[in-house]
DNA sequence: ACAGTTTCCCGTAAATGC
DNA sequence: TGCATTTACGGGAAACTG
């Protein structure tokens, strides 16, 4: 006999790493007319699994059963919060491990089952509920994997428990997609993906004709195929940015500072009528989890020129904040006198009102000692190179600061640095 | 009956952390004359300790026992190495937890035991062993301790087994100490510490009548009290210097660039009648893990002038290595064009030859951008201040630098932004 | 409240398995 | 051999515990 029996499913954390400790919990939504004995529930992980249906079985490390309690905070119902609960994996399982398919470990569905039974008035009655799939990794660097297929199979099915989703994933609309993507940003981050963003987003993941919302989007296209020319795929690109976002531009984001989501053509179209030293920020496409800016300058021939920065990434930022970056950065042109060429952030907002509010002086007082801070250079130079070598020769101003420090043998080595376009 | 049985000791990693796999090696030095049967050897930890001995109890989370087998690599013996042994601790040990006076975490020796028996022409011979003092941990943090307490041990006994030895430590002579501090350095950096550090050293642990070598240092001096006027003992100020150099000053330490232990005083005698821009490293008295350089200068008096910069700490230098911190240095004076001051390190060896060859030219090629470096700068003025407020007032270059970038902004969190939503 | 100590767990690196 | 996955564990921080 069932009973109705909800559970407070374990709805958010439907991610575990095995080894470290997660929570659930337990609600009993019936009122149990009479409540003179102790009802324990059981939990089990992957309770009457279909052999063969997982590449990996999983068990419950630690206590499995406990009884269930008044719940305080509510309408006094009977409730039970499972804490500590850690997941190993069960090894050499009868010696066969079944190797079904393509199913990477992060589309590899489980469920977590409760089980209590109590007697009323001489009657056994049994209660079961279980919960949302789970996705189990080993370690954090799975995580966005995991990330994706939670994201996937809510956008792509109401069933409460159909663990074997992505045997054969179906697709997504960009329509949905780029909604649940802008969410992503907007849960994590605090703002979420606007038009002109998402519209980058889809032409990168499908094309030009991506504009429409109608257009379909393949889970392996999303997730699992590379990107051409990379070797990540799309969303692993995109949550790099997210957890760079997370850990180091937060509040430059949520200020809107961060155009990010920019193709270079849309980027020069937007900075070409522009006031010498308009720059923007956007995140890279060519590696994970960086952002650069890019300025416009007037050239020698009174064209605009785009200059963009070699992307910071996490290890920087953490020795740099952003916005002192912003702040501090100095272009050397041709040897001359460092100038910082970030002048006003698109469209024509002055850069100490877009970022002074963050910027951080780095200035630690120990008295005897004189401060000192990091200050990102680059060095440019402007005269177009001598001849047409395959690497763009050394700036002059570059070569020499270098042939100034460098003993005479290391020379060769520091000479194959290129920039200018 | 004991036997002669001499196990390969646990010697060098006689700190063990809880939940971290370490591996030990019994070996037995008699030849047995008839070995046709399995010779098992169990490993207990702390076996037969004195109730109350210690404060804290573990046992070994893993396989105890193993059959002892021929050596391959020598002349035959038997030998058994048990690997992944790993130490978890017993708590609530019959519900007393002997708290036994002011013995901290690591000075509370431990041993592992080894114990076979056999059985030779009807006659039952029992074989046991045990390893030297071991020191167990829970947390890397208390690994400097450690090592501490596994230093004055073996300086101060020649017991093999001598577990009460923190009870009351015995003091050691400047002379000894000093030794085993140079080899430290030597062991886990690759070079010693010369006459004149370790001169330094003993006038900072003992004050100035140190540089008798019977002068003699107490335990608590050493590893407990803190240094005068600051949270650290000596013991942790010098292993953070040791870490230091492990991690970010290897080949500058082995190349004898680094003086690394001088007094104020001895570095401005150095410097005083040097070139002006000869320059010293040595590390940071008042913080853990630092090191600074400080150069000398021709004031307007005609004088030298001293000055030291910040100290750099671990997170600097994982961002920027101490060698591209030398080439590239830069103070703006009096808002002037930022200059090096470094030139020679003391006594008169030009920079870049010191330097030269560890130089790294931070430049990470990736085309269609400008590579950007970090380049640390301090500010400094050479007019004295207008007034003598405790806190040395800013100089008027840095003062410029940031009021040009700090504006009236302290404005709102959410001015205009520039992209529409 | 607090300091000494342990636990927790991310994130990198290394090991393992397939 | 290379890739996918797990294990190992340092290091920072939170939690614990007298």
């Amino acid at each position: 006999e069932k009973q109705p029996c909800m559970p407070t499913h374990p709805q958010k954390p439907l991610i575990i790493k095995t080894g470290v400790q997660f929570t659930t919990k337990v609600r009993l939504l019936v009122k149990l007319p009479e409540v003179d004995y102790q009802l324990k529930v059981k939990t089990i992980f992957d309770k009457d699994l279909p052999p063969g249906r997982v590449n990996r079985q999983f068990f419950i490390l630690t206590t499995t059963t406990k009884i269930m309690d008044v719940e305080e905070s509510s309408n006094g119902c009977l409730s039970v919060e499972f804490r500590h609960l850690q997941l190993k994996e069960k090894k050499y399982v009868n010696g066969t491990k079944v190797n079904e398919g393509p199913v990477s470990v992060t589309e590899e569905l489980h469920s977590l089952s409760f089980e209590a039974q109590f007697n009323i008035q001489g009657i056994n009655i049994d209660l079961e509920t279980c919960s949302f799939p789970l996705v189990v990794i080993s370690n954090v660097s799975q995580l966005p994997g995991g990330w994706a297929s939670v994201m996937w199979y809510n956008l792509l099915t109401d069933e409460p428990r159909n663990l074997g989703f992505f045997a054969s994933p179906q697709r997504a609309s960009w329509g949905q997609l780029s909604e649940v993507l802008s969410w992503q940003f907007s849960t994590f981050a605090g703002r979420g993906l606007n038009r002109e963003q998402l519209c980058m987003l889809g032409e990168k993941l499908l094309g030009q004709q991506a504009s429409q919302n109608e257009c379909q989007v393949s889970w392996s296209k999303f997730c699992k195929e590379n990107i051409h020319g990379k070797n990540f795929s799309f969303w692993m690109w995109l949550d790099s940015i997210l957890e760079l976002i997370k850990k180091h531009l937060l509040p430059i984001w949520n200020d809107n500072c961060i155009m990010g989501f920019v193709s270079k053509e849309t980027e020069r179209a937007r900075l070409k009528d522009k006031e010498p030293g308009t720059f923007l920020l956007r995140f890279s496409e060519s590696h994970l989890g960086g952002i650069t800016f890019t300025w416009v300058e007037q050239s020698d021939s009174g064209d605009a020129k785009f200059i963009s920065v070699e992307p910071y990434t996490k290890s920087r930022l953490s020795a740099l904040p952003f916005a002192d970056i912003i702040r501090d950065y100095k272009v050397i042109t041709d040897g001359e006198v460092p100038e910082n060429p970030l002048k006003f952030l698109y469209p024509d907002i002055p850069k100490d009102e877009a970022f002074g509010r963050l910027y951080n002086s780095q200035q630690n007082k120990v008295f005897p000692y004189i401060p000192s801070m990091l200050i990102p250079i680059s060095t440019l130079q402007t005269t177009p190179p001598p001849c047409s070598s395959p690497e763009p020769p050394m700036s002059p101003g570059m070569f020499d600061m270098l042939t100034q420090h460098l003993s005479p043998l290391e020379i060769e080595t520091a000479m194959s640095s290129p920039y200018s376009e």
